[in-house]
RNA sequence: GCGCCCGUGGCUCAGCUGGACAGAGCGUCUGACUACGGAUCAGAAGGUCGGGGGUUCGAAUCCCUCCGGGCGCACCA
């Protein structure tokens, strides 16, 4: 932990530790950690700070352990007991209302509870999916479509100043085969032998789109001279394509700042003005009648051509135009997530950037491993060749969009994601998402009753100090490590974590909720719990938002 | 062959910028409301963290090596 928590109670104890490390005029050890011990009997938290300062100083951790643990104020910080642990642990308990009593403040906050500044408004761009708009959008874009809103919602909670950015490939040789496709398809369905092209896509989805046409405009195209027909299937079809795209991200609640087309790259000349800035700066070469980039020189294995001896650019030129434009564009940070088939690219790309003379480490990719779909117990194998495969819309019709986004974050984006189709699509308790949502409903479904009968919550009632054991004060933890959380995942990219939590939470509040009778209990405590319950709810809405997932009233 | 990711209880995974006897969920077994939603809760069994070395006061976490799985190694995108 290289930075102070965010957790209220937490930061407090840190600051105080800071401080009395301080006073003996020892260094604040880096990766000094101040977080719950593995058992409960040991306290509510622990710190490593003597064992890292024992390497630095020279002396047995213990002593120092000692000579911190008596140098904590501990009426000051709220502190129960402090305990030095072999072999140099500080063990720290707090007092129960040191919790509680920081649980109006938290209230205070409002849905701005959890907001940190990890960012300190940086710039951030977040470029994700950008499918090539010659099929339809499979579970693959789905899991980076999820992960990627989840984490620019994220960052933006943590104090970044987030884009979302889609790059459309509306140039190049891949369009012009999703053309020469869709013109196949045209044709056969107008009873005409046509060939999809060797390369081309064979999905269902470009046979519908050719019948559209033909529903609208029959077989006028026929007549056409070939280059404007091709022109015409090119345009229509990427314009129907990235429309079918919006729609389906939008309906897994996936929103993007800006479409960025690559053909702009083209149009504005930046491709030339990219590989410009690269030779002045030496980084390129020609070989083989080819124009190559000594991507080399900056780690990666071989150098790339960046313009093809038939004198066309490959899709490294526009690419290194792209992201040129982007950090042009005034970002302090670019973000990329790739699936895990274009990893080898990455190398390339950074190398791209150094040579262009930015920080590469401005660039970072998110490499994402594949998707699985299982039903029945059985892999559903996915082919794009054959067209079989199942599609972002029909996932999302299949499970919903509120499973189907809590799925797609659930897992580490470092692991093959399992989805489990039937699992899903359960309105069990084995299906996690409805037992957030439950713990949700259910908060409401109390508030509605308590408005019934006549115990509104009003803060000033609430004795926040009777939630000082138990069950409660474990709900009370949980909500105070909100923040950290926030500030965990953002930093760590890792929008997962933030499922896990409020699983986490939900399964303590549920627990909770179980054991203690809320209403019509004494006014100081029917008030303190009812209070919890909002902090909690309020939570859940916070968190699921960020997830993209709704918080429901009733289920 | 080289590179990246993964290998943790029956299954799916978390934990991995090192921290104290390894955590969840599912499944299995045993229990709990004639008061706020049982889509809930309480409890039990189950793992020498793929194998082997090493670094360290301390390794699931770092390094080396081997084994197994996925992905990639284009003048395709």
């Amino acid at each position: 932990m290289a930075y102070a928590p965010q957790d209220p109670v937490r930061a407090a104890l840190w600051d105080g530790l800071v401080q009395a490390i301080g006073h003996q005029q020892w260094p604040i050890p880096e990766a000094m950690t101040l977080t719950p011990p593995p058992q409960e009997e040991q306290g509510d938290y622990a710190t490593n700070a003597a064992l890292l300062l024992a390497r630095e100083l020279r002396q047995p951790p213990m002593e120092i352990a000692q000579r911190l643990a008596t140098a904590l104020d501990r009426r000051s910080l709220g502190l129960a007991s402090v305990e030095v642990a072999p072999p140099g642990f500080i063990n720290l308990r707090l007092l129960p209302q040191t919790f509680t009593s920081a649980l109006p403040g938290v209230l205070a906050k409002g849905e701005a509870y959890g907001q940190v500044d990890l960012g300190q408004g940086e710039r951030i761009n977040v470029e994700f999916v950008s499918a090539n708009p010659t099929g339809d959008l499979h579970v693959g874009h789905a899991r980076w479509a999820a992960v990627g809103d989840s984490l620019c919602n994220l960052l933006a909670f943590a104090g970044y100043d987030v884009t979302r950015e889609y790059y459309i490939n509306d140039a190049g040789r891949q369009i012009d085969l999703m053309a020469d496709s869709l013109e196949a398809r045209y044709r056969q369905l107008l009873g005409q032998s046509a060939e999809i092209p060797p390369d081309g896509y064979h999905g269902e989805d470009l046979r519908a789109l050719a019948q559209e046409l033909i529903d609208r405009q029959g077989d006028v195209l026929l007549a056409e001279d070939p280059h404007v027909r091709h022109d015409f299937f090119k345009a229509w079809g990427l314009q129907r394509k990235m429309a079918v795209i919006r729609e389906d991200l939008e309906a897994l609640g996936v929103h993007f700042d800006v479409w960025f087309s690559e053909r702009s790259l083209y149009e504005g000349k930046e491709v030339e003005a990219a590989l410009d800035q690269l030779r002045r700066r030496g980084a390129l070469y020609e070989q083989d009648q080819a124009v190559w980039l000594r991507t080399t020189a900056y780690g990666d294995d071989k150098d790339r051509v960046v313009i093809k001896s038939d004198g066309s650019y490959t899709y490294f030129a526009p690419d290194i135009a792209y992201h040129r434009n982007k950090l042009e564009r005034g970002y302090d940070r670019l973000i990329d997530i790739f699936g895990a088939d274009h990893h080898g690219y990455v190398p390339r790309l950074r190398a791209a950037i150094a040579a262009l003379g930015y920080d590469a480490q401005r660039l970072e990719v998110l490499i994402g491993q594949v998707v699985r779909l299982f039903q029945d117990g059985q892999e559903v194998k996915m082919s794009k060749r054959t067209g079989r495969l199942v599609t972002l819309r029909e996932l999302t019709e299949l499970v919903g969009k509120e499973s189907a986004r809590y799925f797609l974050t659930m897992r580490s984006i470092n692991t093959a994601l399992d989805f489990d189709l039937d699992l899903a699509r359960t309105q069990s308790n084995a299906n996690p998402v409805y037992y957030v949502q439950y713990a949700h409903a259910r908060i409401a479904s109390l508030l509605r009753q308590a408005e019934q009968s006549g115990e509104t919550f009003h803060a000033s009632q609430a004795d926040w100090s009777l939630l000082g054991e138990g069950n409660a004060l474990a709900v009370v933890k949980a909500v105070l490590t909100y923040p950290d959380v926030i500030a965990e995942a953002a930093r760590a990219r890792a929008p997962h974590r933030l499922n896990a939590y409020l699983y986490e939470l939900a399964g303590v509040f549920h627990a909770f909720y179980n054991q203690n009778r809320i209403l019509g209990q004494a006014l100081p405590l029917t008030q303190a719990r009812l209070g919890l319950s909002i902090l909690v709810g309020q939570i859940l809405r916070s968190g699921l938002r960020i997830l993209g997932i709704t918080a429901p009233e009733q289920m």
